[in-house]
DNA sequence: AGCACGCCGACT
DNA sequence: GTCGGCGTGCTC
């Protein structure tokens, strides 16, 4: 039954919401046959046709005699109104106008396009007029394949001729051309497969989440497992219930390398492998999982924040996997971070979430304290037994040479597993080769031209790097400033420098370094790390990539470079990431039957955080940290904005930001308290000065209108912009 | 976002 | 005199 509110026929007046940065509704004629509330439309706009969604009745108010009919709907089901309510929302929490949050949910190539289709072959009709030996392979394949229809490609090398001989069999029909949707379907996933054995504590846990589940109503679950525990098996039982229920699941990698071992995972739980989305897939990849996931037609997609868009049409289950990372936010365009979405999305359409991590978040960990959220712990590691030893190496004893970071006693324990032929891992999380470029001579520091970063050193690419944006030059010969030949010095390490030392120091080792700007498909560095896992490298030597999930069974040694080197800037999360990090990276070491010990080079090995690394005192951390955020009353136990003012001349942009701070009447009002302006974290980029206010709130008040009022109540100069960030990750 | 309209500097 | 810079405003 339609409800009057769902459908308007021809030449009713709907809203259309469209994607271009309009802010506003408008009105059109609904087309001949009607159509639907939520409809994906191609409406007129002034000499273009822009994409839109019927979003409800016509508000009036414009002129009659203007108001253009839509020009037709596009042949995709309506927006469900959970996602029309999701968009709403997602916008106002966030400050962003509704045409940018549809823009997010219409991201697919071709959404205009009439129905793919691509040519396959199959058996025609009668006989070719010679047979010959290559024809037969052909005919033999398809007559092995009944009735299966294979593209020109597939066909001839499942047959292994070349593509001529199949095309000669065309022109004479013997082998027939067919036209065929190009949108596969994607294999069925089967939920009532068999999974992994599952421990006692893993099948207690799994079984409480299948139950969750099955109650159909929002809820949010903390799935705290130490790194080796299982947590992936679990959580996919909770996939297999919300498969069997007919709904769709959705889980949420923060880093496209990890998708692939996630496939494989998936396949082998499920018999098939789910739908891909990030941006690592292709065009017709993602026009084919957008549409799937719109007509149902997707159990599970893989993917990263933006998935959180796709067009479900029944969303049961979304899984955030390692939900601390703090890749899920968002830091251009629409800020917003996409596990606290992900909660918001399950809670609007009766949706479970699971927040899965070795070292969860404070702001989860409080949510669950706190009782909204219900925490599971998978305690036990699977195979080994316990987590690492952990070690502190205090650097002020144990002192370094100059341009040396490998200490004598991180030296001597990488010796001793390289003659038992098990693996050590490296850490130091710094890209390149270098951090600082100076010169010996004026000290002068090697700059981007863009932006406020220094260059980092990459000597694999012989360049210099803008970690900011991008930009390269080459290593300078002589100083950009008093140039001063020959006296360009690098200072301090990177992973490419710790290579180096690591070489002079073990020349006989095989050395592999696995860094995130290594220009590596997905595919190709899971590759190298699988490589590196079965043994190829004897040292590692790693990023923060290596902290990420993945599995190195011969490791039984992890050293940690600099571990101080997060607690420095004085950042509100310093301490949190410090220790999430390091302690994920100690996970690595000794996942099979080998118990592993991690090293951890430090300066203060008396600091609150590093004991806390070292003694393993999580809960003890939490608690701590906890009421360190509360006396300050900060996130999660206060509400934060960070508003940043860019343009091209500092000046402007530090007036406008100054005129801000100093008329906040309504932020006052609401008891906000306003800091700044001041330099942002990166003070330059692209060219354009970026200062920063932070607002402060207490946790219960709802800022956004106030700063949304706030914000327009502006005349801003022409290139001066103002982007207001809710929950900022960093705050200095 | 695009695209047109409109008002001021350096060219044929 | 005109070509074109991009600031401003509009799109149902």
């Amino acid at each position: 039954m339609e409800t009057p509110q769902s459908f308007f026929r021809a030449g009713e007046l709907v809203a259309v919401l469209t994607a271009q940065p309009l802010d506003r509704l408008l009105d059109y004629k609904a087309p001949e046959g009607g159509v639907f509330l939520g409809a994906f439309v191609e409406v007129p706009l002034g000499p273009r046709k822009v994409i839109g969604v019927v979003w409800g009745k016509g508000q009036g108010g414009y002129d009659p005699a203007k108001i253009r009919p839509i020009y037709r709907a596009i042949d995709v089901p309506p927006m469900v109104e959970e996602m029309m309510s999701f968009l709403t929302r997602v916008g106002e929490y966030t400050l962003t106008p509704l045409s940018m949050m549809l823009r997010l949910a219409t991201r697919a190539p071709g959404l205009t396009d009439p129905p793919h289709m691509r040519r396959v072959l199959g058996l025609g009709r009668g006989e070719p007029n010679r047979m010959t030996p290559a024809r037969e392979k052909v005919f033999a394949v398809l007559e092995d394949h009944d009735g299966l229809r294979f593209t020109l490609s597939e066909l001839s090398s499942m047959a292994g001729v070349t593509s001529s001989v199949v095309k000669g069999l065309v022109k004479q029909g013997v082998v027939q051309e067919f036209e065929t949707p190009s949108d596969m379907p994607y294999p069925f996933l089967d939920a009532q497969m068999a999974g992994k054995t599952l421990t006692g504590e893993q099948q207690r846990v799994a079984q409480a989440l299948r139950l969750k589940l099955r109650s159909r109503e929002y809820c949010t679950l903390l799935l705290k497992g130490v790194t080796g525990s299982g947590k992936t098996e679990v959580y996919l039982e909770a996939v297999a219930e919300c498969l069997a229920q007919g709904r769709q699941a959705l889980v949420l990698l923060p880093e496209i390398a990890l998708t692939v071992e996630f496939l494989d995972r998936v396949e082998k739980r499920f018999g098939a492998r789910p739908a891909e989305w990030h941006s690592g897939v292709t065009m017709t990849e993602r026009r084919r999982c957008w549409r799937m996931v719109g007509a149902g037609k997707a159990q599970l997609v893989v993917g990263a924040r933006s998935a959180l868009y796709l067009p479900f049409q029944q969303l049961g289950l979304v899984v955030v996997d390692e939900e601390h990372d703090n890749s899920y936010k968002q830091e251009e365009g629409v800020l917003y971070n996409a596990r606290d979405m992900a909660v918001l999305r399950a809670s609007i359409c009766g949706a479970s979430v699971i927040l899965a991590s070795a070292t969860p978040s404070l702001e989860s960990w409080a949510n669950a304290d706190a009782g909204k959220y219900q925490r599971f712990d998978l305690a036990q590691r699977f195979g080994a037994a316990e987590l690492p030893e952990m070690q502190a190496i205090d650097l002020r004893e144990d002192g370094l040479e100059q341009g040396r970071w490998i200490s004598s006693t991180l030296a001597g324990e990488v010796q001793k597993r390289l003659e038992r032929g098990e693996q050590s891992l490296l850490f130091l999380n710094r890209r390149g080769y270098a951090p600082l470029t100076i010169c010996r001579a004026c000290g002068h520091q090697v700059g981007c031209d863009h932006c406020d970063a220094r260059m980092v050193e990459h000597r694999f690419q012989k360049r210099l790097v803008c970690h900011q944006c991008g930009e390269t030059k080459p290593l300078p010969e002589a100083c950009p400033s008093c140039e001063v030949e020959g006296k360009m010095a690098a200072v301090g390490p990177g992973v490419e420098r710790m290579a180096e030392e690591a070489e002079a120091r073990f020349p006989d080792a095989r050395i592999a370094v696995l860094s995130s700007d290594m220009s590596m498909t997905a595919r190709a560095l899971k590759e190298r790390i699988n490589a590196i896992a079965r043994g190829e490298a004897d040292i590692i030597i790693g990023t923060q990539l290596v902290a990420k999930g993945h599995n190195f069974p011969l490791l039984t040694c992890v050293g940690v470079i600099d571990a101080d080197l997060g607690l420095q800037g004085g950042d509100l999360r310093a301490a949190e990431k410090t220790f999430q990090l390091i302690r994920q990276v100690a996970g690595r070491a000794g996942r099979s039957d080998k118990k592993g010990v991690a090293y951890v080079q430090t300066h203060q090995p008396d600091h609150p955080v590093i004991k806390a690394i070292l003694s393993g005192e999580e809960e003890a951390f939490w608690k701590a940290e906890a009421q360190q955020r509360r006396m300050a009353g900060v996130p999660p136990y206060g509400r934060m904005a960070g508003i940043v003012v860019s343009g091209p001349d500092l000046s402007v942009v530090f007036d406008v930001a100054g005129y801000m701070a100093r008329n906040a009447a309504g932020l006052h009002a609401i008891g906000a308290e306003i800091f700044g302006p001041a330099p942002a974290p990166i003070a330059r980029v692209r060219g354009r000065h970026r200062v920063r206010i932070l607002v402060k709130a207490a946790k219960g008040v709802a800022i956004q209108g106030a700063l949304a009022r706030w914000r327009g109540n502006l005349k801003l100069p022409t290139n001066v912009r103002v982007s207001i960030d809710i929950d900022p990750q960093s705050f200095f």
